[in-house]
DNA sequence: ACACTTTATGACACTATGAGACACAATCCT
DNA sequence: AGGATTGTGTCTCATAGTGTCATAAAGTGT
């Protein structure tokens, strides 16, 4: 009902799994399932639920396929995607995706409604107060 | 589902095959199959699923067969595209077609949804930021 | 405050994946 | 035919990803 709210601070084990808090995987076992996308910002990322990302998707449908502006504007959005599962309760972010956030040990796990986002604790800590 | 999404390195092997990263080959086999066509763009190689290349091609068949714009595009697009089939998990991407792409060892493969895209890492790296 | 339940961390063994290598088959080219 | 080039099958190894458990920490009810 009410979406993602709050901030964790979560690890990340030695293969740079986390525990998904239980307050998140209640939200993903009422609304959603445990299919995940993930997506990547300059600075963090972005953790849809499945059907969330599929609204985006759907937008994308009709382009086609060879015309230039239409495939620069889906690549654009599809290359910096994966798609993740809950799996013993974890979540695996890929090795790419971790670099391209930064992500060492400590993380910070932030609702958005009906995302989150996945910062590392040194990026949350410089921007989290600025504004 | 949610079709190719991502961005992966590979390598090309001595023969110019490359093997087909798992999530991609998980697409293939939920979704389409092993029959592949891939076309060549300016700078880079479209791969679609035998069936997506279908879709599209039903929508070539409107076209103007008299209309000289209509006639070019199609003529760019089929002229451009070869029929590949995975085999062993690899692709192998023929010479020709790994010339024009201006492919060597390392490529990079970006996931579009109903398609993805074989660039070679120097090109990605050049347009990857750029607007 | 206590026992009990749930949740998070860290560790470890195990499996799957991708790179590279090599032998072999098919095709092409005079 | 003979040799070069192009394509195929298969194997090994390092690394990335997965399942599971023990312990620690946090939260819940009485």
């Amino acid at each position: 009902m009410s979406g993602f709210l709050g901030t964790y601070n979560v690890s990340l084990d030695d293969k740079g799994r986390f525990n998904v808090p239980a307050k998140f995987r209640a939200v993903l076992e009422r609304e959603y399932g445990s299919h995940l996308v993930v997506t990547a910002m300059s600075h963090y990322l972005i953790v849809f639920p499945q059907p969330e990302w599929e609204i985006n998707r759907e937008r994308l449908k009709g382009l086609d396929p060879f015309d230039k502006d239409d495939r620069d504007k889906k690549r654009k959005i599809s290359s910096r995607a994966v798609e993740c599962e809950i799996k013993s309760g974890k979540i695996l972010i890929p090795g790419t995706h971790r670099d391209i956030a930064d992500l060492d040990k400590e993380v910070v796990l932030v609702g958005s409604f009906e995302s989150f986002e996945i910062w590392s604790r040194k990026k949350w800590d410089e921007i989290k107060d600025a504004e």
